[in-house]
Parts: structure tokens; C-alpha cells; sequence
DNA sequence: GTTTGTGAATAGTTTCACAGCA
DNA sequence: TGCTGTGAAACTATTCACAAAC
């Protein structure tokens, strides 16, 4: 199955499976087996060979998988190996506190710069990061920024999309609970928080 | 199509279109076609006018969809009309920008309490809910809270949600990056911040 | 004996195209 | 005419079961 079509499910999964390797890698272990690792990410192990199949061969029939290997191939395929560094913008409460979120090292991410429009923020710093103005957003190009993290109010989204995407960002994680409309080769990732806890009802018991 | 299994896929896509129609709803309009929501949130109509036959008929031929009764019928499928308190545990960073994030209310959503285990943080408010001793999370059950929102470290979110489970909690948003085993008939959403933005580069052109 | 890798079977979801109603 | 609702077709993803590799 080497030459096919990844599946958007298989490439959603593997940031988990790359999760659970340095988890076990942490712990000590050189190799894990699909079995193993399903056990530590809550899925099944023949999901698991069925996605590293669609990208060659990760493992040795009978023995496993390497852990080293596998952080190394899954980081690559990801292209999480060369760091990223990111423009947030809108420092607000979740803003403020994705600056000073610890989760993004692990995988080679970097909040380099952070703006807003508030003049009482401009110039201060936050979690080590200077806050900028909006209006300095269209100088991202140079600075080797393209990836952006959007935590305005939903009004401001839109706009803080385009003024990202005309600076060259080619993705963009969006906190805003807005459809946001960009060019085709820019990908959007929407987190919408109100939007996943107003599920939960639905698949629970009555009462 | 009236009596067929739900797709997990049309459930997630609910509250989008509830979004939808209340943006509508609040610019003024008082009905809507599936085109016209459709280009509101980004998808495609036949997918809205698909979703919702799952359910019965939202809509009139020819005329399009009350927004009123329509806001209403998916708020009643999601069980959003009632009202939910839940409890937020863990005051970090995040939480606190949970504790203080307007947009849950707007489904009927209310955090009524809030715990950590840090003793500095125990007795103050945060956005006006007193932060409890973790160690209270047992007597949740007489509260009427039955969703939790998980905001701690990793190393103690199993922990945690058995605290909840064992105090009643049906339904689990969890912010930490670790895979939560919970008994049958509890629901977990996981929202991994991290996760989502590490496979923002695998679609993003080289460079 | 153990564990991977993968075709084939099954299940689930999206898309189409149009009948039927206002 | 305009728009919904929905079977049927096309597509995508999951699950199985086992041959091949160690």
C-alpha cells in the first residue's frame, strides 16, 4: 500500500501516535509493539499498522517497533522536524495563556511574536514575548513567520486572517468561532471550544 | 430517512449550523435556505438539507427554514435547551481563561465551579467562581453538575476525571494531552491544542 | 511463537440528481 | 419557479484475517 493517497484521518492520528512514542520513550523504552502503544493512546493496534503502512515500513515483523526510529520517521512525515515559529495574535485571556503554554515545545513550535490592537498591551511583553501592533503584522514576511494562531473576537477574524495571509502565513490555527474564508494553499485549523463542549449532551444519559 | 442511526459526522456538524442560524438570526433575518447557511459557516448545502433529514422536516419546499424553530429543534436534538452547569478543574493558565470565556454561555452553558489543588489559589474567585479544594470534588453530585472541563497537567488528568466520574460527571471536556479511560455511558471530548496545530505544517507547501 | 504489513470485506460518509411540495 | 428531502451512487475509512518476516 506504499503508493496511495493518504487518508485526512491517518495524518489526524499521527501526532497522537507521536504522542504515545516519546510517552513510552520517556518512560524508558527503546521499542513498543502496535499492541502497546494502542493501549497507551486508547485505539486499536490495527489502526495504527494500517496508518505507518501507508508510508513504508516502520517496523520488524515479530519484534516492533523502534522507538527513536518511529519519533524520527513520524516527525519527518509531519514536518515537525525543523521548527516552526508562529505569529499569535489577540492577547486576550486564551491568548495570554496559549503564550505561556508549555505544550507546543514538544513539538518543535515556537510563539515568536504576538500582536494586538489594545495601545495598553503594544509594548508590553507577556510570557517573553513583546506585544506588537496589529498594523505591524504585514512586516511577518521577513521574519520567517508563517504560521499564525488567531485568538480575536470573532468581528476581528476575518480581517486578522487576511492581514496574516497577505504576510505570507500558510497556516493558521483559529480559535475564533468564525468560518474563516482563505486562499487555496493556506490551511485552516478551527478550534472552536464552545462549539465541542455543546456536543457533550448529546451522548449523555438523560436527566 | 426518518429512522435511521445518526452519524457521528451529523452530530459534530450541529452545533456549526446552530451557530449559524443564531448569527443569522441575529443580523435580522427570520428564515434561511440551506444555500444561504451553507455559505454563512462553509460548507455545502446538500450536506445541511442531508443532516437534517436525519430528524425529520426543518424546512418548508420552495420557502427555506425558519430560523426561530429551527434554532429550537437543534437545541432540543443537542439538549442544549435545558441548561448545563459544569465544573472546571484545574485554575492554571487556561482554566482561568475558560473560567472568564464569554462563549459558552450563548448554548446554554454555565461553569458553577471550580477546583485546584494548589492551596494559594483555594478560597479566592476567578471570574467570579470560588476556587474549591479538589479535594471537594466528591460532593459534586448533590450540585447538579454533570459535565467537568479538564485543565490540569497531564500527570493528573486520569486522576481527575475518576474524580469526576465517581461524582456523577456524564460528559468530560479534557484539555490535557493524555488518552482518558472512563466507564461506559460517560462521554470525553478531547480538545489537544498542541496536537491540533502539529499537523498544520504536514499541510502547508514546503519551504 | 510473535508481530508486522496489507489485500479484501465491511461500514460509514459524502455527493449527486431529481421527485415532490409550496 | 424555487427549494427541500432523500434514495442511490460514489467515495472514504475501518476492521478483519492471515501470509510473510523475524
Amino acid at each position: 500500500m506504499r503508493y496511495h493517497k493518504i487518508p485526512d484521518e491517518t495524518v489526524r492520528r499521527l501526532p497522537v501516535y507521536l504522542r504515545g512514542a516519546l510517552h513510552l520513550s520517556k518512560s524508558g523504552a527503546e521499542s513498543t509493539s502496535s499492541q502497546q502503544l494502542a493501549d497507551v493512546i486508547g485505539v486499536e493496534p490495527w489502526q495504527i499498522r494500517k496508518d505507518f503502512s501507508y508510508f513504508g515500513d516502520f517496523g520488524t515483523p515479530g519484534v516492533g517497533y523502534n522507538l527513536s526510529s518511529l519519533i524520527k520517521q513520524v516527525n519527518k512525515i509531519l514536518r515537525l522536524d525543523t521548527g516552526h515559529r508562529a505569529a499569535l495574535v489577540g492577547v486576550g485571556n486564551l491568548g495570554s495563556a496559549l503564550l505561556a503554554f508549555p505544550g507546543f515545545r514538544a513539538y518543535g513550535f515556537e510563539i515568536a511574536a504576538a500582536f494586538d490592537i489594545d495601545r495598553r498591551k503594544i509594548g508590553r511583553r507577556k510570557a517573553g514575548v513583546a506585544i506588537e501592533a496589529v498594523a505591524a503584522l504585514s512586516k511577518l514576511r521577513s521574519r520567517d513567520i508563517r504560521l499564525g494562531i488567531i485568538t480575536v473576537p470573532e468581528a476581528a477574524s476575518q480581517r486578522i486572517a487576511d492581514a496574516l495571509v497577505g504576510a505570507g502565513v500558510k497556516g493558521i490555527l483559529n480559535f475564533s468561532s468564525r468560518y474563516l474564508g482563505v486562499p487555496r494553499g493556506v490551511k485552516v485549523i478551527t478550534i472552536d471550544i464552545a462549539m465541542d463542549l455543546a456536543r457533550l449532551p448529546y451522548y449523555m444519559p438523560a436527566g
